[in-house]
DNA sequence: TATCCTCTTGGAAGCGTTTGCAAATCGCCA
DNA sequence: TGGCGATTTGCAAACGCTTCCAAGAGGATA
């Protein structure tokens, strides 16, 4: 193994100055850093990770906690924040906790506080005051995404907001008889985001003095294949059916339309569906869909976690509201004369 | 920062025995353990990553390189080895290098080199000899997925012969009139796996004693959206029409069941297709496909990495064939009478 | 009881960097 | 040419563990 000495032995410098040189931080001369990258180079050299993060204290790594990295959102967040870090200069460390409560315990006992990071993004995932600020204390700046996280920063979209907004876009086009397909609320995760947007489709509707049919607002587990198998019990049903589904994700309105398919049902004549998040599949469904950037949002995150890092006292908190953009295509339209009756 | 000399003191045992405690590595009393245990958790101590790292040369992280992490193989993938790890113990740093080649040789040069990870799993990426030799060299196994890798161990389905069963699946069925929808060569990724399954399709064509008809030889990018676009282009020209198409993924399929679908044509009754992967979607499209058992896969993986990293000589490298199960379900049929003409 | 072996334990030397501090060097002005 | 401030450089002390080595303790055997 070669070390740093071996290069500053072969570029006729000291240790201090070829870590200086190389690492870009203090005043070395031209000349020395030239001849310390050279023979940094000529030995094929690369730093020890291990070593400068236990002299430093800075591991240049962020640890990503997320519930699931298959449902879209997830899988969509990891790629936008990967290569923002990869861009940063920084590891992506996964903690997929996606399973049981134990395994949660664990990624925080014994990773996590390991000082193994310098920072996390915590997506969807509900953290006690008491960890946050455990992590905090060590200065590890944690960004949540997806749900408030008592004294981190978080960036969110306007759950409610949009939920009423695409919940109007039905009404204004002239739907009344409109279902909502909101998520099941998990153990420890998603926390309140189903309940946001549900609020925010109860309110236009009450707004609009229109009822909740109680059967139209079903559940599903944010997959199309959850959705698809919710949305076929609840159009089975034909006289009672909606004219139009306003669901939570872009994954489950997909499933609606799949569902609505295998009914019979074309869409949007016989059935509006609605969504949220500007899943890629949305153009090949012609699904209108609230887009949230999701993308975006993890380049945001670590744009602010990296800030943090370097920055000293660290920030106050703050909570980001990101926009959305509302995207009309084909699956909505005005309701079919006669149609769910 | 409370460090091992803290709990040691507090144990009243020296640094050595603490150490060897909570490591469970080298003999200790069961009374000097259970102190140096208790005064660990009274003092909420874990031990510091780096130093461990630094001291033992050891890091408990496995690198996963992958090309993407959207695509579903990808996704699946990272969920297998991202539970299996975390149940073995180890932290899984994610290097989605799908971007341009410069992030890739940063990948390689700035990270996987700095003795960060204790083992790499590499998915359809594309290695030069020397890559895996710099890793292996420095006691690094790697592990490929997907593909060769000169000189490493890997895990591989048969690519070739499954794409020949599943053609004759469809051969079986009594269609001729057979298309292809393979994938695209990427640069450095995906390597021969698209030119794999297209030559089982072409044996078992030839072996039927049928022509490939060229233009039902098409390509997409292994995406649903990709798919879909191509297989429109293909299917618009009615007359020429094929009564099977086999893709070379699920997501393919997918996007050719919805293409078809769009032109009216009923499947299985005027379009049959068959995949191959074991997408979860797979069920509410009633696709036949081969299931590869992708978590399957991922387990492995991490079950070959672990223990190629705690033995000594490291392990010959070995090319594993992954069983693969062939599912059935509705969407290949007898082709009707008259179809596709 | 003396001897030998095994199991425990503690001391201390690393592991390979970063960085505070002080010495050396340099350029420039008077 | 002498003096001063700004740069550049090297020494050596961390960083917080792991593990080698030797010494101590405790039994078992003769």
């Amino acid at each position: 193994m070669t070390g740093i000495k071996d290069v500053a032995e072969r570029a006729g410098l000291s240790v201090a100055t070829v870590s200086r040189a190389l690492s870009g931080k203090g005043n070395v001369s031209p000349s020395s850093r030239e001849r310390a990258r050279a023979a940094a180079a000529e030995l094929g050299f690369v730093l020890s990770y291990h070593a400068s993060s236990l002299a430093s204290g800075r591991s240049r790594n962020v640890g990503l906690v997320v519930p699931s990295v298959h449902r879209w959102f997830f899988s969509a967040l990891i790629e936008g924040v990967s290569s923002s870090l990869l861009q940063a200069g920084y590891d992506l460390t996964l903690y997929n906790i996606g399973g049981d409560h134990e395994q949660r315990q664990r990624v925080f006992s014994d990773f996590l506080l390991r000082k193994r990071v310098d920072a996390v993004i915590a997506v969807s995932v509900e953290l006690a005051e008491e960890e946050i600020q455990k992590l905090l204390a060590v200065h590890r700046p944690i960004v949540g995404i997806g749900g408030p996280l008592p004294g981190a920063s978080t960036i969110r979209i306007d759950d409610s907001g949009i939920a009423e907004s695409a919940t109007r876009h039905l009404l204004g086009l002239g739907h009344t008889r409109i279902a909502h397909m909101t998520g099941e609320e998990f153990y420890e995760q998603d926390f309140q985001l189903p309940g946001s947007r549900r609020s925010g489709f109860e309110k236009a509707m009450s707004d609009a003095g229109l009822p909740v049919h109680p059967a139209w607002v079903v559940t599903a587990d944010f997959t199309v294949e959850g959705a698809y198998a919710s949305a076929r019990r609840m159009l089975a049903s034909a006289p009672e059916r909606p004219t139009a589904v306003f669901a939570a994700s872009d994954e489950m309105a997909i499933g609606t339309i799949l569902a609505a398919r295998d009914f019979g049902l074309r869409v949007p004549q016989e059935l509006s569906v609605i969504g949220i998040d500007g899943h890629d599949l949305g153009e090949i469904f012609g699904l209108t869909t609230i887009d949230q950037d999701v993308k975006g949002q993890g380049a945001l995150a670590v744009r602010k976690v990296v800030a943090a890092i370097d920055s000293n006292p660290p920030p106050e908190p703050d909570d980001t509201q990101h926009p959305t953009t509302f995207v009309v295509r084909s699956s909505t339209a005005v309701p079919a004369p006669g149609s769910g009756r």
